[in-house]
DNA sequence: ATCAATCTTGACGCCCCCGTCATCTTTGTC
DNA sequence: GACAAAGATGACGGGGGCGTCAAGATTGAT
């Protein structure tokens, strides 16, 4: 052997590309049919390789759904995370990361499709989260600025599912939009948050 | 004969009742295992009928599952419809929809956990319509406040998305809390929009 | 060049679901 | 009560996906 853990070898690049070609297939295939309608062969099919081969690979549908979403989430997180830590004012906290977010969907429209497709099989083999750990995350980030005092004391959990959920229906709009509508979309949802965020303070010092 | 049309025979009734007991039993199969994975075996284990007895009253699984879907969204429509109808400021509207909306999802969480479960087979085999004509009604009747002048002139469709994804997840949430919170999730969203509304429309005649 | 280890292949057996249909049961009529 | 129409039943044949595995191909070391 020329030396321990070289994965410079021919084996090993296969190895890598198999792997990767059967990501970017099932990625494929669970969008368009759907994690319960789409099959193992479906998969494969998108691939040179053999039906037996995908089981040297992953154990079986649910073991590449899980990669496959795991790759993706990772990403969102990381962007949205370097955005956040970045961010000086309330107003590019919220502005920035919607502007990221709807960015990154028009970028890799597929998994935004998968999202849309499966959120049902999301939320049944993961916990809840569809958007989830993201929006866990957003959460951790709210209640840390009202302990720090930059956002008034308002229901972190409802403020946190809210945006969520505008996001992933702004998300859906702006990009039937022709072009799509990053940087309307995420204006919009700015203003619109910005603007909710005051009166719920308003609200909150007065009750 | 009695008579023509006469639905009181044993026949009719167990008829009517057969067809009441299928779609019951789908609801409930449909929420817990999701459309996909859902038989139509599975929906009759739920009754006392035999499987044949299914093709009697549907013609296959597809079928049950837009009945199903109609009973719930006519429902909610009409539930919403009849809020909205009677709104005479702009905070009851957006108020008494959510407060409808939250209410809704408390007396029939099977219903919502059917929505959340099928988010995908439903947007796959009608048009868009997870909430669908749901959230096209309110963006006729959002078109039609800007057109009369008692709303400023935002982006209807984005405003729409917007309410819609927050009522899903705030639905969530509201639901999650013991006992279920109606009135708080009713009077965040309202206060959130409101509010969120006022700065669109102030930034809207400032451009 | 040789050979063992590793990986690939695709046919196979298994299981499960689907929609049908011949048969039996119930209902309504006279 | 007898008969015809309507409906319920569940066994059956067909189709398709799943995971395995014996046989063959590639790789890397000597």
């Amino acid at each position: 052997m020329t030396d321990v853990a070289m994965d410079s070898g021919r084996r090993a690049r296969t190895k890598a590309s198999n792997r990767a070609a059967i990501l970017l297939a099932a990625r494929e295939v669970f969008a368009e049919l759907g994690y319960d309608a789409a099959g193992v062969r479906d998969v494969i099919r998108g691939t040179q390789l053999a039906s037996g081969t995908f089981y040297n690979y992953f154990a079986d549908k649910e073991a590449v759904f899980r990669a496959v979403l795991d790759e993706s989430a990772q990403e969102v997180r990381r962007r949205l995370r370097a955005v956040r830590a970045s961010a000086q004012t309330l107003e590019e906290f919220v502005g920035d990361a919607y502007r990221a977010w709807f960015s990154f969907l028009v970028e890799d429209q597929l998994m935004f499709k998968l999202m849309q497709r499966n959120a049902g099989p999301i939320r049944s083999l993961f916990g809840d989260p569809i958007l989830g750990a993201g929006v866990d995350e957003l959460l951790d980030d709210l209640r840390a600025a009202i302990a720090r005092g930059d956002l008034a004391p308002l229901d972190a959990d409802y403020m946190a599912g809210a945006m969520a959920g505008a996001a992933l229906e702004l998300g859906v709009r702006m990009a039937e939009r022709e072009p799509a509508d990053v940087e309307g979309a995420a204006r919009f949802a700015t203003q619109l948050f910005l603007g909710g965020i005051d009166r719920l303070a308003a609200g909150a010092q007065g009750a």
